[in-house]
DNA sequence: ACTTTTTGGGTAATCGATTAACCAACAAAG
DNA sequence: CTTTGTTGGTTAATCGATTACCCAAAAAGT
């Protein structure tokens, strides 16, 4: 059951293996004649090259790396689909490494991607710096939704600013005075631009940033239903949330729910991303739509372009949001 | 820039590339004054063993391919990460390849994993039957929630008849008489074993099965809720909901809050998986847990100890499922 | 008719590891 | 003093491709 290799093909064919590779890459020359005859026999037998061989002496694997902090959320999952179906009709495999925002874990994998011969990485990180010891200098390297600081690495993002901005806005629009921001307490980039989407709006409508109304969180949705808790039972006063996270905005809607407020008639709220349970909360989240696939997709096509080294495409991406309104807001 | 080979660090050491090996993989005889000497040398330059270059001679890349319908989804994405964090700790990496239902895609993605030469595969396939171009001839593979019918492939599964038993019977005893079930179209194992258990719980209540009340639907939040509002707007009496999948049951209680008919009073509802929708839904979803975790944990124990070749486990794992009372029931 | 070019394809080195086969040196045993 | 074993290695083949270099035969040019 030995598998059939290049040689058994180019002793079937009676020519060189030398010839059936370079009709199976379509590189160098070779007569119409003994290209069917080869071809056919490789049908017959069943022929598959070895990837690992050819792998090893081209140096190109034909597989990437995708480190991911949790694949367990929708959004990221979406990301890492987009990626996927970008990747895989292109020729690549992809190899998922969940983090679970571990640090260590990343560096890990890390080695072991370029261990394993990726072509190149994508980072969908929950680092704020990633690390040095990041493969960045050997392998073509794409951030998704992070912005590393890194000049090196390519962004590929969403308007995070303007996300928090519109979303701010519409809540003003609405009337509401006092809203509360709850979002990631580490500083991540996405987050840190929301933020300042979100004090841009506030300031543009003559309306002053009330600390008591940030509340930063571990992004978890118990944390967002603890914390909006904690700001009820402390008497703060507030008309409307902006939750940095669909997530977040669901544990916010718990509270308020338990506290038989009513939504959006008493308090408003918005979340971002867009993932599913958005469409499915009661009632229906108004959030902003992160491009999910695009982003994916983006990225995938920028780090494929740089792996061929088609042009050496340095230049950061940001994709647009916008707010789908549905009924946590009038 | 030339990567550190394993030729260089024996070169640097004085001694054979041999011997570096021997030291690496902890085999064959070597004194301990040399190991010390070449272990150095492999610190100062950093070297990493090559991956690809081991692949190809020892015919085990440490990796393998994980087939999924729908990365997307919550309760896969949850076995996948367990897949992975069992797999990873040893040694192994993991190919993803998302299906999306499509059993050319799922065919050629086999093919594609067999080239790469992982060493074994783990289904989740929406396939009933896993298409004869599996690898399963060659690769050690293992299914999870999902029987194939074939005796060669060991599967890993949820006690899907119980889980129908136990919900149903719930509903019983609560006093519904017309229970509705919604389930999966396609007559795919898990879905026909849970409808077993509804149908016997029935019968062992003296319940008549009547047709009126289960509708096959497309996996889809939308085809429930429509479902639900046909069956409504039919006049179709019903008093609870047994939904295959908690996506489902999130439809079903769209099209019910859409008609007013109030959450528990009028009627109950249970789902089926336990993802983290059904806990943030409103009301909050009953429904029956699978173990997530585990499914993917044992699916990957199996599959390393048939690629060690440790034991021809050949037995079928059935994992016992719970209800997880919320409050679309009393 | 003789040189030059093109076409079709073979030879063998190479990628970076692992491993079977072999061997020198020294120790223990008889 | 020879035999046998053990220790600590070395050499070279091998895994399955790709590819630089070479070459014979045919075609084209002059």
């Amino acid at each position: 059951m030995s598998n059939i290799t290049i040689k058994k093909i180019a002793e079937l064919a009676g020519v060189s293996s030398a010839t059936v590779s370079r009709i199976l890459n379509n590189t160098g020359r070779y007569s119409e004649e003994t290209k069917e005859r080869v071809l056919e026999i490789i049908r017959d037998y069943n022929y598959r090259t070895n990837v690992v061989a050819k792998s090893l002496r081209t140096n190109k694997s034909k597989t990437i790396g995708v480190i991911v902090p949790d694949i367990t959320n929708e959004f990221f999952a979406n990301i890492v689909l987009a990626i996927e179906n970008y990747s895989v009709p292109n020729g690549y495999s992809i190899f998922i490494c969940n983090t679970s925002e571990d640090h260590e874990k990343e560096k890990m994998f890390v080695r072991d991607l370029e261990a394993k011969g990726v072509d190149g990485i994508i980072y969908l990180s929950g680092n704020k710096q990633i690390p040095e010891q990041t493969t960045s200098k050997h392998l073509p390297t794409v951030c998704i939704d992070r912005n590393p600081g890194n000049k090196e690495i390519v962004v590929v993002e969403s308007d995070n600013f303007s996300g928090g901005f519109i979303a701010t806005e519409e809540l003003i629009q609405q009337g509401c005075k006092r809203i509360v921001i709850i979002k990631d307490e580490r500083d991540v980039s996405p987050m840190a631009e929301r933020y300042r989407g979100y004090r841009e709006a506030l300031q543009k409508h003559g309306i002053p940033l009330d600390e008591n109304l940030v509340v930063n969180v571990k992004v978890d949705v118990h944390e967002a239903t603890k914390a909006v808790q904690h700001l009820i039972s402390r008497g703060t006063a507030f008309d409307a949330i902006f939750a940095c996270t669909d997530w977040l905005a669901i544990g916010a809607i718990n509270a308020l729910h338990q506290h038989q407020i009513l939504i959006p008639d008493e308090v408003k709220i918005i979340g971002f991303d867009n993932i599913s349970v958005a469409q499915h909360s009661y009632p229906p989240l108004t959030t902003v739509e992160q491009d999910k696939t695009k982003l994916g997709e983006i990225a995938a096509q920028i780090l494929l372009d740089m792996i061929d080294q088609k042009k050496p495409q340095k230049q950061n991406i940001v994709l647009p949001v916008s707010l789908v309104k549905r009924n946590t807001t009038l």
